[in-house]
RNA sequence: GGAGGAAUGGCCGAGUGGUCGAAGGCAGCGGUCUUGAAAACCGCAGUGGUCGAAAGGCCACCGGGGGUUCGAAUCCCUCUUCCUCCGCCA
């Protein structure tokens, strides 16, 4: 959500920065509904006034001992009017707000403009990838050869684009989810919340996913609740409509949780294997900060998440996403990229992002300057890993020519084993 | 799930139909006094919207939503949360 006087009087230069996303901002609805809007408000404030003056002065009337039956009679019809205009003025200011809850963030200055994802920016890397004396299998068949990953029976007990995880390959998962929350908290000075998996739509909409991207989510039936597709959504509401002590910040905090996604519209991408699944596992990162720190925030978020990477020895690469390519709510992201050799592509496991005021003008999230003003904060989150994603790159870029998986040192006291080796815990 | 009670400004706490945006206290800010501070005294102080160049008006907000009324913090309905008791449960 933007914030509506700043919008107002920059509409023109707004509309053309929204263009590089590839927004089209309509700028004369906006002007006429905000016109409307406004001429509507101010009628139906001003009626309001006089039938504030007009009950007054039948209050003093009636001490008096004086009739007032003509007086109520007249001020009811005042009243009857205001009830109609409240009623135009509710349609307009929801037609406003729906059309304000639409636009997306503006993107930050250092941002590379370009229509999508073939204009982010290659920023740095770490590794480089294995060289193989053999050919490098996927996950989708090294998991099952293994026996740690069962995608038959959870489409059975499910559908399609679940898993189930077994024996080592259960134990893999939840060693990561240890080790990433370990180091978080231990090394990185976040605090560990451990949030709800389901959501109302306020928080939903606090973080910026209703009401655009409905569709990309499960709802629970007869509840205003939604299975979350990602703790970004808990762990960010936490402060909702909140106050914070400025010297509070900024305020670390990381959380386990699963993760929901429909994934409508994604049909035939990444069909195999667990890259894209409706439920997967992620460790999630938050920041609240002040706005003027917040770029340093985001650097130091996204070192944070890599450092996750760089324990485990896997090679990666961090992008800067494109104007073309940001999120609805983001002023900056930062993807970073793990090499899968099975796929011999880099992926995405990681989304590093700057809101800016846009999450927490959405859900209240303010703090008090030193001059006792409050003002919004500065949001920030970016995953610490996709726990999915890094059990596929472990599985894939540690194999072995004879099939097995070598444990990355670092996680080895977490697994209990040094190897992965097939040993039928399910036929 | 059932029965009762409660929800007022940063905090505490008055207020059961008519200048109540809301007494009083505490905390906060400015000032007087003081070498300085404390105390005391005086004053200022909420959020959002809207009109206005500004000064300043005006409107809304007493947990959320709806209703009754000329007029609602006050009455009614409903929801939420918290507390007490019963039931159930990990």
């Amino acid at each position: 959500m933007h914030d509506l006087a700043y919008f107002r009087a920059n509409l023109e230069a707004i509309r053309e920065r929204l263009a590089t996303r590839g927004f089209v901002l309509d700028v004369d609805r906006f002007v006429e509904l905000d016109r409307r809007r406004r001429a509507a408000v101010t009628e139906t404030e001003q009626l309001r006034a006089r039938r504030k003056v007009e009950s007054a002065e039948i209050a003093r009337l009636r001490q008096a001992a004086v009739d007032t039956e003509e007086r109520q009679r007249q001020v009811r019809q005042i009243g009857e009017r205001i009830a109609q205009l409240e009623e135009n003025l509710r349609e307009l200011e929801d037609a406003f707000r729906e059309m304000l809850a639409g636009i997306p963030n503006l993107p930050h200055e250092s941002v590379p403009v370009g229509p999508d994802e073939t204009a982010n920016v290659e920023v740095r890397r770490f590794g480089e990838p294995r060289q193989f004396d053999f050919a490098p299998r996927a996950h989708w068949d090294l998991g099952p050869a293994l026996g740690i990953l069962d995608l038959e029976r959870a489409a059975k007990i499910a559908r399609t684009r679940f898993a189930v995880y077994v024996g080592l390959g259960a134990r893999l998962e939840r060693a990561l989810i240890n080790f990433m929350l370990d180091v978080h908290t231990r090394e990185h000075g976040y605090t560990e919340v451990l949030p709800p998996f389901l959501t109302n739509s306020d928080a939903l909409f606090g973080t910026g996913q209703l009401p655009k991207f409905a569709q990309d989510l499960f709802r629970i039936q007869d509840y205003d609740l939604w299975l979350i597709p990602t703790a970004e959504v808990p762990v960010t509401n936490l402060f909702r409509e909140e106050t914070l002590e400025a010297d509070r910040l900024p305020i670390k905090l990381c959380a386990y949780s699963p993760c929901f996604r429909s994934e409508a519209g994604s049909y035939g991408k990444d069909v195999r294997g667990i890259i894209r699944q409706h439920q997967f596992q992620k460790v999630e990162l938050v920041k609240f900060c002040r706005p003027e720190t917040s770029y340093e925030e985001l650097e130091g978020l996204t070192r944070d998440a890599e450092q996750i990477l760089r324990k485990l020895g896997l090679p990666y690469r961090v992008v800067a996403l494109s104007t073309g390519d940001l999120g609805f709510a983001s002023a900056k992201t930062y993807d970073i990229e793990v090499w899968m050799p099975g796929q011999g592509a880099y992926k995405e496991i990681s989304s590093c992002s700057n809101f800016e005021a846009f999450q927490a003008r959405r859900a209240g999230i303010r703090y008090r300057t030193a001059k006792g003003k409050s003002e919004y904060v500065h949001t920030l989150n970016g995953s610490g890993l996709a726990v999915g994603r890094t059990w596929v790159a472990i599985v894939e870029n540690y194999q072995q020519a004879d099939g097995s998986v070598v444990v990355p040192q670092a996680l080895v006291p977490y697994v209990g084993a040094e190897r992965i080796t097939p040993r039928g815990e399910i036929a």
